[in-house]
DNA sequence: TCATATAGTTACTTTTTGTAACTTACTCTT
DNA sequence: AAGAGTAAGTTACAAAAAGTAACTATATGA
Protein backbone atom coordinates (compact mmCIF):
# COMPACT_ATOMS: atom_id res chain seq x y z
CA UNK A 1 0.00 0.00 0.00
CA UNK A 2 1.33 3.59 -0.81
CA UNK A 3 2.21 5.99 2.02
CA UNK A 4 2.49 10.03 2.07
CA UNK A 5 6.20 8.95 2.40
CA UNK A 6 6.07 6.75 -0.87
CA UNK A 7 4.21 9.71 -3.01
CA UNK A 8 7.36 11.88 -1.59
CA UNK A 9 9.78 9.96 -2.75
CA UNK A 10 8.74 9.40 -6.27
CA UNK A 11 7.71 13.46 -6.70
CA UNK A 12 11.37 14.02 -5.56
CA UNK A 13 12.82 11.01 -7.60
CA UNK A 14 11.04 12.83 -10.93
CA UNK A 15 12.47 16.36 -9.88
CA UNK A 16 16.39 14.64 -9.25
CA UNK A 17 15.61 13.04 -12.73
CA UNK A 18 14.89 16.08 -14.07
CA UNK A 19 17.65 17.79 -12.99
CA UNK A 20 20.47 15.16 -13.75
CA UNK A 21 18.79 13.18 -16.64
CA UNK A 22 20.17 10.30 -16.05
CA UNK A 23 19.14 7.97 -12.97
CA UNK A 24 17.33 5.84 -15.41
CA UNK A 25 18.72 2.74 -13.68
CA UNK A 26 16.08 2.65 -11.24
CA UNK A 27 14.54 0.15 -14.59
CA UNK A 28 15.44 -2.89 -15.11
CA UNK A 29 18.35 -4.28 -17.05
CA UNK A 30 16.52 -4.57 -20.29
CA UNK A 31 14.63 -1.49 -19.64
CA UNK A 32 18.17 0.88 -18.71
CA UNK A 33 20.92 0.98 -21.02
CA UNK A 34 22.57 2.33 -18.17
CA UNK A 35 22.28 -0.62 -16.34
CA UNK A 36 22.72 -2.84 -19.14
CA UNK A 37 25.74 -1.07 -20.56
CA UNK A 38 27.49 -1.35 -16.96
CA UNK A 39 26.87 -5.01 -16.02
CA UNK A 40 29.73 -5.57 -19.17
CA UNK A 41 31.74 -2.80 -18.42
CA UNK A 42 32.32 -2.79 -15.20
CA UNK A 43 32.69 -6.17 -14.88
CA UNK A 44 35.25 -7.22 -12.58
CA UNK A 45 37.23 -9.28 -15.15
CA UNK A 46 36.38 -6.32 -17.81
CA UNK A 47 38.08 -3.90 -15.97
CA UNK A 48 41.14 -5.67 -15.40
CA UNK A 49 41.43 -6.55 -19.13
CA UNK A 50 40.23 -3.01 -20.21
CA UNK A 51 43.02 -1.05 -17.44
CA UNK A 52 46.19 -3.76 -18.91
CA UNK A 53 45.11 -2.74 -22.20
CA UNK A 54 45.35 0.78 -20.92
CA UNK A 55 48.83 0.24 -20.55
CA UNK A 56 50.01 -2.01 -23.37
CA UNK A 57 48.51 -0.89 -26.67
CA UNK A 58 48.44 -4.16 -27.70
CA UNK A 59 48.53 -7.77 -26.05
CA UNK A 60 47.66 -10.98 -26.89
CA UNK A 61 45.86 -13.75 -25.19
CA UNK A 62 47.93 -15.29 -23.38
CA UNK A 63 49.64 -12.39 -22.38
CA UNK A 64 46.22 -10.80 -20.79
CA UNK A 65 46.03 -14.32 -19.56
CA UNK A 66 49.01 -13.69 -17.65
CA UNK A 67 48.39 -9.92 -16.48
CA UNK A 68 44.87 -10.37 -15.46
CA UNK A 69 45.94 -12.97 -13.04
CA UNK A 70 43.34 -15.57 -11.68
CA UNK A 71 41.29 -15.44 -14.82
CA UNK A 72 40.79 -18.71 -16.98
CA UNK A 73 40.44 -19.22 -20.69
CA UNK A 74 36.70 -19.29 -21.09
CA UNK A 75 36.18 -16.38 -19.22
CA UNK A 76 38.86 -14.71 -20.62
CA UNK A 77 37.50 -15.40 -23.98
CA UNK A 78 34.28 -14.50 -23.05
CA UNK A 79 34.91 -11.24 -22.02
CA UNK A 80 36.88 -10.73 -24.53
CA UNK A 81 34.11 -10.80 -27.29
CA UNK A 82 31.32 -9.32 -25.38
CA UNK A 83 33.69 -6.36 -24.73
CA UNK A 84 34.37 -6.30 -28.49
CA UNK A 85 31.36 -6.25 -29.06
CA UNK A 86 30.66 -3.19 -27.25
CA UNK A 87 33.05 -1.50 -29.07
CA UNK A 88 35.92 -1.42 -26.44
CA UNK A 89 38.46 -3.23 -27.73
CA UNK A 90 39.63 -4.68 -31.12
CA UNK A 91 40.69 -8.19 -32.51
CA UNK A 92 42.71 -8.33 -34.85
CA UNK A 93 43.94 -12.16 -36.16
CA UNK A 94 47.38 -12.64 -37.82
CA UNK A 95 46.96 -16.03 -39.73
CA UNK A 96 50.49 -17.31 -38.75
CA UNK A 97 50.96 -20.45 -37.27
CA UNK A 98 50.07 -21.27 -34.15
CA UNK A 99 48.25 -18.31 -35.12
CA UNK A 100 48.55 -14.80 -33.54
CA UNK A 101 45.57 -12.57 -31.95
CA UNK A 102 46.36 -9.42 -31.22
CA UNK A 103 43.78 -7.75 -28.62
CA UNK A 104 43.97 -3.66 -28.64
CA UNK A 105 41.57 -0.78 -26.99
CA UNK A 106 39.62 1.39 -29.34
CA UNK A 107 39.09 4.96 -29.35
CA UNK A 108 36.14 4.04 -27.42
CA UNK A 109 37.93 2.07 -25.25
CA UNK A 110 40.61 4.74 -24.88
CA UNK A 111 37.98 6.96 -23.07
CA UNK A 112 36.95 4.89 -21.19
CA UNK A 113 39.51 3.79 -19.92
CA UNK A 114 40.37 7.04 -18.43
CA UNK A 115 37.31 6.97 -16.60
CA UNK A 116 38.05 3.68 -15.01
CA UNK A 117 41.67 4.44 -14.04
CA UNK A 118 40.38 7.38 -12.11
CA UNK A 119 37.93 5.10 -10.02
CA UNK A 120 41.22 2.87 -9.48
CA UNK A 121 43.15 5.46 -8.25
CA UNK A 122 40.25 6.36 -5.99
CA UNK A 123 40.12 2.65 -4.83
CA UNK A 124 44.06 2.66 -4.50
CA UNK A 125 43.65 5.54 -2.19
CA UNK A 126 40.88 4.50 -0.21
CA UNK A 127 41.25 0.79 0.32
CA UNK A 128 43.50 1.24 3.43
CA UNK A 129 40.04 2.47 5.26
CA UNK A 130 38.10 -0.08 3.90
CA UNK A 131 40.65 -2.77 4.81
CA UNK A 132 40.53 -1.20 8.52
CA UNK A 133 36.82 -1.15 8.45
CA UNK A 134 36.52 -4.23 7.42
CA UNK A 135 38.40 -5.44 10.39
CA UNK A 136 36.71 -3.46 12.57
CA UNK A 137 33.90 -4.58 12.16
CA UNK A 138 34.94 -7.95 12.46
CA UNK A 139 35.50 -7.55 15.92
CA UNK A 140 32.08 -6.47 16.57
CA UNK B 1 59.23 -20.58 -21.60
CA UNK B 2 59.61 -16.93 -21.02
CA UNK B 3 60.62 -14.94 -24.34
CA UNK B 4 62.19 -11.59 -25.03
CA UNK B 5 58.62 -9.83 -25.26
CA UNK B 6 57.74 -11.26 -21.75
CA UNK B 7 60.98 -10.06 -20.40
CA UNK B 8 59.95 -6.60 -21.80
CA UNK B 9 56.57 -6.36 -20.55
CA UNK B 10 58.06 -7.34 -17.59
CA UNK B 11 60.22 -3.79 -17.16
CA UNK B 12 57.37 -1.87 -18.71
CA UNK B 13 55.35 -2.56 -16.13
CA UNK B 14 57.81 -2.23 -13.31
CA UNK B 15 58.33 1.49 -15.20
CA UNK B 16 55.03 2.24 -15.46
CA UNK B 17 54.54 0.99 -11.41
CA UNK B 18 57.12 3.72 -10.52
CA UNK B 19 55.67 5.88 -12.50
CA UNK B 20 52.02 5.77 -11.40
CA UNK B 21 52.39 3.38 -8.37
CA UNK B 22 48.45 2.18 -8.98
CA UNK B 23 48.80 -1.00 -10.76
CA UNK B 24 48.81 -3.51 -7.82
CA UNK B 25 45.71 -5.18 -9.62
CA UNK B 26 47.79 -7.54 -11.44
CA UNK B 27 47.93 -9.48 -8.00
CA UNK B 28 45.07 -11.75 -6.93
CA UNK B 29 42.14 -10.20 -4.99
CA UNK B 30 43.88 -11.55 -1.95
CA UNK B 31 46.84 -10.41 -2.48
CA UNK B 32 45.74 -7.02 -3.95
CA UNK B 33 43.52 -4.29 -1.65
CA UNK B 34 42.60 -2.81 -4.93
CA UNK B 35 41.13 -5.95 -6.63
CA UNK B 36 39.25 -6.86 -3.41
CA UNK B 37 37.60 -3.58 -2.29
CA UNK B 38 36.36 -2.87 -5.80
CA UNK B 39 34.93 -6.51 -5.97
CA UNK B 40 32.69 -5.48 -3.31
CA UNK B 41 31.94 -1.51 -4.03
CA UNK B 42 31.44 -2.15 -7.75
CA UNK B 43 29.28 -5.33 -7.61
CA UNK B 44 26.23 -4.30 -9.93
CA UNK B 45 23.66 -4.28 -6.97
CA UNK B 46 26.25 -2.61 -4.40
CA UNK B 47 26.34 0.23 -7.12
CA UNK B 48 22.74 0.79 -7.78
CA UNK B 49 22.15 0.51 -3.29
CA UNK B 50 25.16 3.24 -3.14
CA UNK B 51 24.02 5.74 -6.16
CA UNK B 52 20.08 5.85 -4.82
CA UNK B 53 21.47 6.49 -0.81
CA UNK B 54 23.40 9.07 -2.72
CA UNK B 55 19.65 10.57 -3.80
CA UNK B 56 18.17 10.03 -0.25
CA UNK B 57 20.07 10.55 2.95
CA UNK B 58 18.23 7.77 4.19
CA UNK B 59 16.37 4.84 2.90
CA UNK B 60 14.61 2.02 4.79
CA UNK B 61 14.72 -1.65 3.51
CA UNK B 62 11.60 -2.00 1.65
CA UNK B 63 12.15 1.47 0.03
CA UNK B 64 15.51 0.66 -1.02
CA UNK B 65 14.15 -2.82 -2.13
CA UNK B 66 11.62 -0.45 -4.85
CA UNK B 67 14.58 1.47 -6.23
CA UNK B 68 17.18 -0.97 -6.93
CA UNK B 69 14.56 -2.31 -9.27
CA UNK B 70 14.74 -6.42 -9.31
CA UNK B 71 17.28 -7.24 -6.56
CA UNK B 72 15.90 -9.61 -4.00
CA UNK B 73 15.42 -9.91 0.14
CA UNK B 74 18.48 -11.67 0.38
CA UNK B 75 20.91 -9.99 -2.17
CA UNK B 76 19.78 -6.73 -0.50
CA UNK B 77 20.25 -8.08 3.20
CA UNK B 78 23.73 -9.56 2.03
CA UNK B 79 25.03 -6.23 0.30
CA UNK B 80 23.95 -4.18 2.94
CA UNK B 81 25.49 -6.28 5.59
CA UNK B 82 29.26 -5.80 3.08
CA UNK B 83 28.53 -2.75 2.92
CA UNK B 84 27.98 -1.64 6.04
CA UNK B 85 31.38 -3.47 7.37
CA UNK B 86 33.31 -1.97 4.34
CA UNK B 87 32.16 1.66 5.78
CA UNK B 88 30.28 2.87 3.11
CA UNK B 89 26.70 2.65 4.71
CA UNK B 90 25.43 2.90 7.99
CA UNK B 91 22.65 0.91 9.67
CA UNK B 92 20.21 2.56 12.07
CA UNK B 93 17.25 0.58 13.92
CA UNK B 94 14.55 1.68 15.57
CA UNK B 95 12.66 -1.27 18.38
CA UNK B 96 9.54 0.11 17.19
CA UNK B 97 6.49 -2.41 15.94
CA UNK B 98 7.26 -3.49 13.33
CA UNK B 99 10.83 -2.57 13.71
CA UNK B 100 12.26 0.52 11.55
CA UNK B 101 15.65 0.45 9.86
CA UNK B 102 17.30 3.10 8.08
CA UNK B 103 20.06 2.91 5.96
CA UNK B 104 22.51 5.99 5.22
CA UNK B 105 25.54 6.43 3.17
CA UNK B 106 28.45 7.42 5.75
CA UNK B 107 30.94 10.24 4.84
CA UNK B 108 33.20 7.82 3.18
CA UNK B 109 29.85 7.01 1.36
CA UNK B 110 29.55 9.84 0.01
CA UNK B 111 33.11 10.25 -1.15
CA UNK B 112 32.48 7.46 -3.09
CA UNK B 113 29.06 7.90 -4.34
CA UNK B 114 30.50 11.28 -6.05
CA UNK B 115 33.28 9.14 -8.43
CA UNK B 116 30.07 6.47 -8.81
CA UNK B 117 28.12 9.28 -10.22
CA UNK B 118 30.76 9.99 -12.34
CA UNK B 119 31.42 6.68 -13.99
CA UNK B 120 27.49 7.03 -14.13
CA UNK B 121 26.91 9.60 -16.45
CA UNK B 122 29.86 8.44 -18.60
CA UNK B 123 27.87 5.37 -19.27
CA UNK B 124 24.74 7.45 -19.33
CA UNK B 125 26.32 9.72 -22.06
CA UNK B 126 27.84 6.64 -23.62
CA UNK B 127 25.51 4.00 -23.87
CA UNK B 128 23.81 4.70 -27.10
CA UNK B 129 27.43 3.93 -28.83
CA UNK B 130 27.56 1.05 -26.75
CA UNK B 131 24.01 -0.53 -28.20
CA UNK B 132 24.38 1.04 -31.44
CA UNK B 133 27.77 -1.19 -31.70
CA UNK B 134 26.40 -4.44 -30.19
CA UNK B 135 23.69 -4.25 -32.90
CA UNK B 136 26.35 -3.52 -35.20
CA UNK B 137 28.53 -6.34 -34.24
CA UNK B 138 25.46 -8.53 -34.04
CA UNK B 139 25.22 -8.79 -38.02
CA UNK B 140 28.19 -9.65 -38.76
C1' DT C 1 -9.35 -13.80 16.34
C1' DC C 2 -7.53 -12.60 12.17
C1' DA C 3 -5.17 -9.54 8.89
C1' DT C 4 -1.31 -6.12 8.48
C1' DA C 5 3.25 -4.38 8.70
C1' DT C 6 8.75 -4.45 8.62
C1' DA C 7 13.02 -6.48 8.10
C1' DG C 8 14.75 -9.89 7.35
C1' DT C 9 15.92 -15.60 6.97
C1' DT C 10 15.65 -20.27 4.98
C1' DA C 11 15.24 -24.11 1.77
C1' DC C 12 15.30 -25.02 -2.83
C1' DT C 13 16.12 -24.13 -7.90
C1' DT C 14 18.50 -21.99 -11.61
C1' DT C 15 22.26 -19.50 -13.50
C1' DT C 16 26.87 -18.21 -13.58
C1' DT C 17 31.81 -19.32 -12.74
C1' DG C 18 35.69 -21.96 -12.25
C1' DT C 19 38.64 -26.23 -13.49
C1' DA C 20 41.09 -28.85 -16.31
C1' DA C 21 41.49 -31.57 -20.18
C1' DC C 22 41.07 -31.36 -25.17
C1' DT C 23 41.44 -29.32 -30.11
C1' DT C 24 43.61 -27.62 -34.55
C1' DA C 25 47.20 -27.02 -37.59
C1' DC C 26 51.69 -26.38 -38.57
C1' DT C 27 56.69 -26.37 -37.32
C1' DC C 28 60.75 -27.89 -34.96
C1' DT C 29 63.44 -31.58 -32.84
C1' DT C 30 65.16 -36.06 -32.63
C1' DA D 1 59.02 -39.97 -39.88
C1' DA D 2 57.19 -39.85 -35.16
C1' DG D 3 56.52 -36.97 -31.46
C1' DA D 4 56.67 -32.62 -28.85
C1' DG D 5 55.61 -27.72 -28.77
C1' DT D 6 52.76 -23.69 -29.48
C1' DA D 7 48.68 -20.07 -29.59
C1' DA D 8 44.17 -19.37 -29.00
C1' DG D 9 40.74 -20.97 -27.85
C1' DT D 10 36.50 -24.84 -26.73
C1' DT D 11 34.11 -28.31 -23.99
C1' DA D 12 32.30 -31.14 -20.23
C1' DC D 13 31.87 -31.26 -15.60
C1' DA D 14 31.99 -29.35 -10.65
C1' DA D 15 31.41 -25.55 -7.49
C1' DA D 16 29.70 -21.19 -6.19
C1' DA D 17 26.55 -17.46 -6.49
C1' DA D 18 22.05 -15.66 -7.36
C1' DG D 19 17.12 -15.86 -7.85
C1' DT D 20 12.38 -17.55 -5.90
C1' DA D 21 9.07 -17.87 -2.79
C1' DA D 22 7.50 -19.18 1.47
C1' DC D 23 8.25 -18.33 6.35
C1' DT D 24 9.47 -15.74 11.03
C1' DA D 25 8.81 -12.41 15.06
C1' DT D 26 6.11 -9.05 17.37
C1' DA D 27 2.66 -5.85 18.23
C1' DT D 28 -1.28 -3.10 16.53
C1' DG D 29 -5.89 -2.26 14.83
C1' DA D 30 -10.45 -4.22 12.91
Amino acid sequence: METVADNQNVKTVKKLEKMFGHIDYRHPPELCPVRDVMSVASDQWSTLIILWLGYFPVLRFNKLKKFVYGISNKVLSQRLKVLEADGYIERNAYPEVPIRVEYSLTEFGQSYVEKLLELTEWMQANSPKVLANREKYGLL
